[in-house]
DNA sequence: GGAATCAGTGAACGTTGTTTACCCTGGCAA
DNA sequence: TTGCCAGGGTAAACAACGTTCACTGATTCC
């Protein structure tokens, strides 16, 4: 019988496709980027292998397809954060928004990798073709974008703030200004960037290990860090 | 008649190593780290690829052979630099140092990935067991030590400059100073760490393209952020 | 009911790292 | 000079990988 509604065979589609997406996600927290394989995947899901290009021109394009989910899972998160401080300043809520980002990153190590860690290149030929994935990460962007926005609405910097003139910063910015329009003021664009990276060197660093030959707990440098990065976003 | 000099088996020996080091870092720059495999090297060299194993015990020994040099070289680049600018400031030094490592991390993209990037499952586990890649690392931080030491020792920061108590940061850097000793003064790594951070977290981000879909001219930034770094280690 | 599309399989190709067994040559000692 | 033996190198093989191709069944559509 199988009642034959007009889109069973997307649903069954959608399904697999999730399940799929599912079965290489757990594959990769469990073994690494490394151990998501087609062949893998495939019979997790109980599957050959050739039949997974029904679904995905590549493993290339897997990957890329659950990256992008990943930016929308880690926005979400830090979504989630800020929502949950929405009565205070917006300043301190960027401050919770970067403590976040921490903690998904050191919980989610394997996709962290995957996301901020050196270019995959397969993955980084099809994101250049492909514009899903930049746009989830400028999503991500925009999410902090939003709140600094706030606090530049009740303090617009006095004086010369951002250290590089208006027209210089337009130029600058092109790329995203390109893409996704006048959305945000300039200022809050660069200083988000220049915040984001100091939050992120930190953040990868300590994720990759690379600061394991000097320290092992980072948490009280973050935290200094990021009084020093909040203090001077609200200069 | 091959003039036999005592050490002969062990000069060919070392030259065949360094050729096969020069390949892998031929391949390395030419198609990225996925390009360097075994097989690969023992084409480009004239051997089989089993015959790789009389002289690395596997591709990811061979791999971190070549990161640990690759730090070396870095770190002999920096140096250079430093030299360069033997009779300026040391804080002005510092600035130059930075610079470089840019510098050298656009020009050697592959190589920065490999040193910096997300950590390649094998030779992770293989650096925590040998230690010669973590004080390859270490030495580099040294490069900036010994010039950050210059700075302190004229100008050793009034009253509390370092956001932490002397006891907390020793525990910080018990890793290190159990490595290393106490070569340095604590403020002076607690600051090149929060430094150091700051400068891989843009450079990184510039090299990976993880900055691409808001800018392309990094340098601006670079410039700023590095100028608010110095100031800071200054106070 | 026939045709066309879709999901899935099996076999194959060309890669890769690694192990094993074997060969040969250069260097050393008797 | 002879014998030996360790070290360098090879060929074959194994298991895993991504990907392609030819093919089969089922499902949907007209």
């Amino acid at each position: 019988m199988t009642t034959t509604t007009p889109g069973r065979r997307e649903r069954l589609r959608a399904e697999t496709v999730t399940e799929i997406k599912d079965s290489a996600r757990r594959l990769l927290v469990a073994g690494g980027p490394t151990a998501v394989s087609l062949r893998a995947i495939a019979r997790d899901v109980g599957m050959t292998a050739p039949a997974l290009y029904r679904y995905f021109a590549s493993l290339d394009a897997l990957v890329l397809a659950i990256v992008t989910d990943l930016f929308e899972d880690l926005r979400h998160a830090v979504e989630d954060v800020a929502a949950a401080h929405a009565d205070e300043e917006p300043l301190t809520r960027v401050g919770h928004m970067a403590r976040q980002f921490r903690r998904w990153a050191l919980a989610h190590p394997a996709e962290f990798a995957l996301m901020f860690g050196s270019p995959v290149p397969g993955v980084t030929q099809f994101a250049e073709q492909c514009t899903p994935l930049t746009d989830a990460g400028a999503r991500l962007g925009e999410t902090f974008f939003e709140v600094l926005g706030e606090h530049y609405a009740r303090h617009p910097f006095g004086g010369e703030p951002h250290d590089l003139p208006d027209p210089a910063l337009r130029e600058l910015f092109q790329p995203y200004l390109e893409t996704f329009g006048d959305r945000f003021p300039l200022p809050v664009i660069y200083l988000f960037v220049a915040a984001w990276t100091r939050l992120y060197g930190l953040v990868a660093m300590e994720v990759f290990g690379h600061l394991a030959w000097a320290m092992t707990d980072i948490e009280p440098l973050f935290e200094v860090e990021l009084a020093e990065t909040v203090r001077r976003l609200s200069r």
